[in-house]
DNA sequence: CCCGTGACGGGGG
DNA sequence: CCCCCCGCCACGG
């Protein structure tokens, strides 16, 4: 799966609405796991337009590090932080603690 | 058409 | 910790 593959982002949202509540993903694992490893950027890029749909939970993608970089386009301040807290994950400094415990990886989860 | 700008990530200094 | 560069590519100016 290729990002120039028009179906893109729709493969993203696939894999985005199949993280289990309370875990989280990053872009990398993301666009790794849809065999464009390089394409981390573009799992963003989906994230920003997935607004438009109500069922994509996008606060459960974080970068590599459990940094909610993502948090500015939530509405509010601090919107993306509690729907995660919601859910049962700590968050201090804007990052996960224990983001290790909650990250789930695609790859390791659903079919190749 | 070129260019700057990113919800990114890896590499190097 | 800081910084820069690169690959990636959609989008707006």
């Amino acid at each position: 799966m290729l990002p120039k593959d028009l179906n893109f982002f729709e493969h993203v949202y696939e894999v985005v609405r199949k993280i289990p509540y309370g875990r989280v993903c990053s872009y990398g694992l993301i666009a790794r796991y849809l065999g464009s490893p390089q394409s981390a950027r573009m799992v963003g890029w989906a994230m920003n337009a997935s607004h438009l749909k109500d069922d994509i939970p996008a606060h459960r993608v974080v970068n590599r590090l459990g940094l909610l970089t993502g948090k500015q386009h939530f509405e509010g301040t601090n919107l993306m932080q509690q729907l995660l807290e919601n859910e049962g994950i700590e968050i201090k400094e804007n990052q996960i603690v224990n983001f290790d415990k909650f990250l789930w990886d695609p790859s390791d989860h659903l079919p190749v």
